[in-house]
DNA sequence: TCTTTTTGTTACCCGTTGGTATACGAGTTA
DNA sequence: TAACTCGTATACCAACGGGTAACAAAAAGA
C-alpha cells in the first residue's frame, strides 16, 4: 500500500489535490444518503439540518460547506434516483428483443430503483418542496424515463408485443404502480426487493401485453 | 320557504339553534375545501392557516373557532376523500354481477375520487404530517380500503373472473395506479376525468383479469 | 517556519408560523 | 336594559429552523 516515490506513473503533486476532492466527494454523498433517509422517514420539512448535522457527527455549518442550501440536498437525493433509473433503463433499454421484453427489462429496474433510499425519494417528493430551478431540472429528469417508457410501449406496438388503447395512460399507470413502491415496500416484509419487482413488473405487463397473468 | 311559526310539526325553540349547527357546519365544510386546494397546490407546510384564512375573507382565529389545529383540518380533508371511496366501494361491491364487474366497479369509484379535491389530498398527504391519533385513523380508513379491493380479488379467484398470482401485490398494484392520479390528472388536460378513469381501470383490468386491453 | 486553504465550530440572527389572550359587536333571551 | 352567547378581529407570543459571521485548528505548500 505504502507508494513509493518514483515507483507508478506520475507521483504528481496533483494527486493529493485528487485525493481532496474525492473524499470530498465522498463526504457529499454520506450527507445526501443520511439526508435521504431522514426526508424519507420524517419528511422533508420536519427535517432539520440539525438533524442530518448531528446524524453525521457534525454540525449545521459543516453541512453548508458541501451544499449551498438544504434545497440542493435534496434535489442531489432525488437527482441520485432519478439518474439511476435513466442510465440502467437506457442500458436495458438498447439490449436486443422484443420491445415487451425490454419494456419488462426497464420496468422492472425502475421498481428496483424505487426501493432504494434515493429511489422513496423521488416518489416522495412533490415537486413544490423543490426551488424553481431544482424543480425544473427535476421535471426534466422525470419526463425523460415518462419519454424512454412511452418510447418502448409505442415501439411495441408496431412490433405487436404491447397492446394499449391510450399509450399516455398505460405509461401513466405502470409508472405510478411502480412510484408507489417507494412509499409502500418494507424491507422487513415477506417479500424481498427483487421478488416483489419481478411480481408487481408480472401484473403491469399483463395488463401491457394481453397476455394476462401468469399463474404458472 | 317561509316557516310559519306553527305550521310544521315542531316549531320549538331548538330550531334556531339547529340552524346555527348548519350554518356552523357549512363553514366547516368551506374551511376544508379551501384548505384542501391550497395544500395541494402549495403542500401542506408551505400553507399557512393565515393564507387559508385570506381565502375565505377571514382571520385566522376565526378559523381556529371551527377547528383545534391545522392537524385537524388536514386529517379531515384526507376523511372526507378516503370516506367517498369507503362509501361509494361498498355500494359498489354490494350489488350484483361478477367480482371482476365489482371489482371494476370499485376501481373506477376509487379512480373517480382521487380527481377531486379531498381524494387530491388523500394522494398527497404522507402520513407522517398527521399527528399520532391522526395518522391512526388515516391508515385505519386506507386499511379498510385495502380490505375492500382485496376481497373482491380474491372473491374474483374464486368464481374464476380475476386471476392474479398475489393477492396482495396485486391489489397494491392497482391501489397505488389510481393514487397516482391524484398527482398527475389535470383538469385542463385533453381528457375528461370519467374518460381517464375508465382508461385506467381498464388497462389495471386488463392486467387483472388476463383478458388482455381490449383494443376496439 | 510561515502562509494559505480546508474543514470544522460556536454563537447568533431573523423570518415564518402555529397558536392564544383578549376584546368587541351583534343577535338572543329575560 | 342587562346578561349571555357566538363569531370574529387585533395584537401578541414562543419556538423552530434556515442561514450566516467569525473564528479555530489542522493540513498543505513554500
Amino acid at each position: 500500500m505504502t507508494r513509493r516515490a518514483k515507483a507508478t506513473a506520475a507521483p504528481s503533486p496533483w494527486s493529493s489535490q485528487s485525493e481532496r476532492e474525492r473524499e470530498r466527494a465522498a463526504k457529499r454523498e454520506a450527507v445526501l444518503r443520511t439526508a435521504a433517509r431522514l426526508f424519507n422517514t420524517r419528511g422533508y420539512h420536519a427535517t432539520s439540518l440539525d438533524e442530518v448535522a448531528t446524524a453525521l457527527n457534525v454540525t449545521k455549518p459543516t453541512i453548508y460547506h458541501y451544499f449551498a442550501n438544504k434545497d440542493e440536498i435534496l434535489f442531489e437525493c432525488t437527482r441520485r434516483g432519478l439518474d439511476a433509473i435513466i442510465e440502467a433503463s437506457r442500458r436495458t433499454a438498447a439490449q436486443g428483443g422484443s420491445a415487451a421484453e425490454r419494456l419488462r427489462g426497464v420496468l422492472t429496474v425502475y421498481a428496483l430503483t424505487m426501493m432504494d433510499d434515493f429511489g422513496i425519494c423521488v416518489a416522495r417528493t412533490q415537486d413544490h418542496l423543490l426551488s424553481e430551478p431544482s424543480r425544473q431540472q427535476f421535471r426534466a429528469l422525470k419526463r425523460e424515463i415518462d419519454a424512454l417508457i412511452r418510447h418502448l410501449v409505442v415501439e411495441g406496438g408496431v412490433d405487436g408485443s404491447v397492446q394499449v388503447r391510450d399509450v399516455r395512460i398505460a405509461t401513466f399507470t405502470a409508472a405510478q404502480a411502480l412510484n408507489g413502491l417507494g412509499n409502500w415496500f418494507n424491507p422487513e416484509g415477506p417479500m424481498t426487493a427483487p421478488e416483489v419487482a419481478d411480481q408487481v413488473v408480472q401484473t403491469l405487463m399483463a395488463g401491457l401485453t394481453g397476455r394476462g397473468a401468469a399463474t404458472d
